[in-house]
DNA sequence: CGCACCCCCTGCCGGC
DNA sequence: TGCCGGCAGGGGGTGC
């Protein structure tokens, strides 16, 4: 589910209620997540103090007063809830950490893809491979340019490449790609400076116009206070095989490209 | 190196 | 109505 712009979306609906509060108590119904929920999880999370409520590529980071950070993954299905901790325990609720203020944080995650590690701040730069944040200013077209020369993979595969790039999912690949107006299925290394200027562009354009929407809800995806996102309005490739494209008319098509369904239009994509 | 393919898991939808 | 196959926003592992 969540991409760069869903995870921004939670980070900034949680901050205001976790920052300054402290976790009274964590209990854990379910470790087998993505990875293994580690046994020592409780009790680095239990007593301490939320600093700070961020985000890198598709990961929700909790700084925590001993310096310490929880990342958050939450794959495909998960959602992070703030709400009183008078809620029941639903069904895929995997964790619930308790707060100081009558509230608590529940993490749901129907389908497990997601990931739940307390680590140290020098670890960060390794967390999910490490790409550059595809909001960074760091992701540049020379950087791109310098990540695809040479490189027969498809764009599209790189560009949801987390170790290079992070952050954009199937949605967005989709989407930048439709106003980049290049075809998902060329290869990286043939770019254009000028072709990695306008996919630079138009990651920035659709990852900042989807947070100001509060992100793409599709099916599960809601922000830290339960509500849906409204840039699926916005949408003008993804799930849309068979309408006409908002551009020049002709059908979107649907295939398959880097294993995941892959919407385009034929004419306006190249 | 990169990809196709498989897996993980639940829920939902459409077809029959 | 029920069953079944296919598909879904995630990542990871394998073998070619």
């Amino acid at each position: 589910m969540p991409e760069l712009p869903e995870v921004e979306t939670i980070a900034r609906s949680l901050s205001p209620g976790l920052c300054g509060r402290r976790f009274v108590a964590v209990d854990v119904y379910e470790r087998r997540l993505r990875h293994p929920v580690a046994p020592g999880l409780t009790a680095a999370l239990a007593g301490r103090r939320v600093v700070a409520v961020g985000r890198r590529g598709k990961y929700v980071l909790c700084e925590l007063d001993d310096g310490r950070i929880w990342a958050i993954h939450l794959g495909m299905s998960g959602r992070l809830t703030l709400m009183a901790r008078s809620e029941p325990r639903r069904r895929h609720d995997h964790l619930i950490a308790y707060l100081d203020d009558g509230r608590a944080l529940y993490y749901h995650d129907p389908r497990r893809f997601g990931s739940l590690v307390v680590m140290a701040p020098g670890e960060l730069a390794s967390l999910g491979g490490g790409g550059v944040d595809a909001l960074d200013p760091a992701f540049t077209p020379g950087f791109l340019r310098s990540i695809s020369r040479g490189r027969r993979r498809t764009v599209k595969a790189l560009l949801m490449d987390q170790a290079k790039i992070s952050g954009i999912g199937n949605i967005y690949a989709n989407e930048i790609l439709f106003r980049a107006g290049i075809d998902p299925r060329s290869r990286a290394g043939g770019l254009t400076q000028r072709e990695c200027r306008a996919i630079v562009s138009a990651t920035r354009s659709v990852l900042r116009a989807a947070i100001a929407q509060r992100g793409t809800s599709i099916a599960d995806y809601r922000d830290g206070r339960g509500r849906a996102g409204r840039f699926q309005r916005r949408l003008r490739v993804y799930g849309r095989a068979g309408a006409p494209c908002p551009r020049c008319n002709a059908r979107i098509r649907k295939i398959i490209v880097a294993g995941r369904g892959t919407f385009h239009c034929p004419r306006c994509q190249r």
